[in-house]
DNA sequence: TATTGTTATACTCTATAACTATA
DNA sequence: TATAGTTATAGAGTATAACAATA
């Protein structure tokens, strides 16, 4: 009996990326909220205020969207950033629909001195690596992660149907719980 | 007014590395919650059922450092994975206090189809970096993880103490909220 | 006294749906 | 009819504390 089965290897456990990736996010995740206690919802607040300050100033919806957040709980987080004067919503000319949300000038002194905190909380986070490792794995993950959120959610879900335990073997007992 | 001081250039945004982390493991936990969804506890059940079959039995409070779950989290985890004959709580010859987890026959059999299912979703998490450029990655955030994973968050907490802001400008107002 | 594991409680976060206004 | 934004509610997930057993 137990049938160890060994001929799996090292290929879960520490090398699993979805380990990996919930560690180091975890980590940069504890740095930051210490870092940046005082913006109105700590690194949310920043990754928001970040986004405002890039380009053409997005919609709330746009930035809901980039940042993972759902629509309902941006409207809170601008209400906040908004009442700390670090954004400011505006209306669009074009469609008196949506909000323009960017940032204050006090907003981005706040942003600058942020940034310079994320950057060397980033930098502690991959201290693992060696600096050339670990601007290659930056920017790794800065291309893997728009790539994916280019591509949308829905765009080839056949892969997600098959099912652990009714896999080849068809087990008799339906589900496993 | 509206001074937009462009000089910080792209350091920030997409290049943001918390985003990069939580956009990967964001997509990362859809796919894998929709693919291991007959397992007790979903993509977490799975995490604890592939680092109970690594080496050396674990103890609950290990798996709970390990896989940053709370201990009393991890007591409904195991709980349910044992009702579904996943793994099995062993007493501890030399501690009673402790308790041992091992996977069971069925365990074993179900994380190897659960592991060909999540090396398929992390391929395709990765999609947008070329196999060498992934491979390197996968081997990094690895690496990165596991050296985050052995320093202790107190290890170096000076760095957090510092206030967004409070910087060099010294705000008259107090807190930014 | 410190630690493992369990249990109960409370809190935060998130998701969902309903509503208004615009298109 | 569809979308942007707001508001209110319910649910899941999480953290916290108290407890029993053992070291």
């Amino acid at each position: 009996m137990t049938p160890t089965t060994p001929e799996r290897g090292e290929a879960t456990g520490d090398s699993n990326l979805g380990w990996s990736l919930a560690v180091l996010l975890r980590r940069w995740h504890e740095h930051a909220e210490a870092a940046l206690a005082d913006l109105p919802h700590g690194s949310r607040g920043y990754h928001v205020l970040a986004a405002t300050s890039r380009g053409d100033a997005p919609t709330q919806a746009a930035l809901a969207e980039r940042l993972l957040i759902d629509r309902s709980v941006m409207t809170y987080l601008i209400d906040d950033l908004e009442a700390a004067d670090l954004v400011q919503r505006r209306p669009d000319p074009a469609d008196r629909r949506v909000r323009r949300v960017c940032p204050t000038e006090h907003g981005l002194e706040v942003l600058a001195r942020a940034d310079a905190l994320v950057g060397h909380i980033e930098e502690r986070v991959l201290g693992g690596l060696d600096p050339d490792a670990r601007a290659l794995f930056h920017a790794s993950a800065a291309r893997a992660a728009t790539a994916v959120q280019e591509s949308s959610p829905g765009t080839d879900p056949c892969a997600a149907v098959v099912q652990v335990t009714g896999g080849a073997a068809g087990n008799a007992q339906g589900t496993v719980g």
